[in-house]
DNA sequence: AATCCGATATTTGCATGTAAACTGTGCGGG
DNA sequence: CCCGCACAGTTTACATGCAAATATCGGATT
């Protein structure tokens, strides 16, 4: 019956919140004002709160007590200690999903590789990014490692924020490259190979992402 | 004034429930009942509620909406998975040391290390423990990035609720001459080679963990 | 004109009320 | 003897009240 999954209140809230944040509606630095959110809304204060909190908890927002919180900035400081971060988890769920998977990940792979180059060659900016995250979430799932998921998960969400605040254009034909790399060495079931290849990939991005913003903190 | 950090009431419960769960007075699985713990802990339900909210997010306790939450139970398995995502933290936090630290962390760490031997050989337990944890914590302070040292502090407090079901001894010896081999690394000033040697320390530790528990999930 | 000040409005954090849903229990039917 | 079910107690999730702390804004003073 409801747009999102459970029927609470605060989870409706919460997705709410997020993709406003996502949007750009609540830019960051905008105040989360539990009261103004919630006649805006039109639910009672408490579910708003528990979104705030949890929001709070993602790090898409920050807070100080008794202060209230805000939308959550991510400069290119911190973007560049979480791609630290990602790239390491990228070369662990290659690495896993090498170890713990068959020949249906190599076929999705090609699938996606293909709908990504396309995209590439037509410039379809959206479509570049669907396949893009496509990729990398099959690969992933593929790790069998709940933790890796979530954790990658966290890191997309942050990077997705920055996005927000700091520019970020992914270079689309090293990605390919990049990609099609990766999905050799998970198709010739060698996982170091598939470690290296995908934490190349992410230390490439992180290289971009750093040339692009000499802004500093 | 107060014995945690901040004043708020919430934050203070958090605290307790924390150490509770640690310490074993809230068992893994045992129900944590909102109005119960608020009498017990002689304050309102919303702090409570707050408190609770926030040991699920942190993974402590796991809830089904609707049906309260209870105090998790982290398994064999997927300490396993823990492992592997703190095999590839701990050897970035290793390398991000070499890359950003001098010879202040290299006298803390052999500090670190004596007393850790000193330790060992006296038979310690909780010194054992205690000179260990120092000396990753010092090695991911230095790392310089702030994601590092909160995922693995994370990583750290599921391992802490783990040792509440599973039983994990670290194997004392290796450990030590682990430690020795990360250290060395490090003072030789080679990114790579410190990170290997995270790497296989967690490693180690991982398989003795699965060794030791043979009763599956 | 700029700055300081104080009154007002808003917000946070905690407390409490309540409907609906869930738990568990004991009893009657099969 | 076992199973299903009504019932009572508990719990969750949401709504709302309220004191203390904080931000906001208009006006007075230098």
């Amino acid at each position: 019956m409801n747009a999102t999954s459970t029927d609470r209140i605060a989870d409706a809230v919460y997705e709410r919140l997020r993709e406003e944040i996502f949007t750009g509606e609540l830019a960051p630095g905008a105040r989360l004002s539990v009261p103004a959110l919630a006649v805006r809304l039109e639910v009672s204060r408490s579910p708003v709160r528990d979104a705030v909190l949890r929001l709070v908890q993602d790090r898409l927002a920050s807070e100080e007590p008794r202060r209230g919180a805000v939308v959550a900035r991510v400069g290119a400081r911190e973007l560049a200690a979480i791609y630290d971060v990602r790239e390491v988890l990228e070369g662990l769920a290659a690495r896993l999903a090498v170890e713990n998977s068959g020949r249906r990940l190599v076929v999705a792979l090609h699938d996606a590789l293909a709908e990504h180059e396309r995209a590439v060659r037509a410039g379809d900016v959206a479509a570049i990014t669907a396949a893009d995250m496509r990729f990398h979430a099959l690969v992933r799932q593929a790790s069998g490692n709940t933790e890796v998921v979530r954790l990658l998960d966290d890191v997309q969400t942050q990077v997705r924020l920055a996005m927000r605040t700091t520019q970020v254009t992914a270079g689309p034909r090293q990605s390919v490259d990049d990609h099609r790399a990766i999905l050799t060495a998970i198709e010739s079931g060698d996982p170091a190979a598939a470690e290296l290849a995908a934490r190349a990939h992410i230390h490439r991005l992180r290289s971009a992402l750093l040339d692009q913003a000499e802004d500093g903190v």
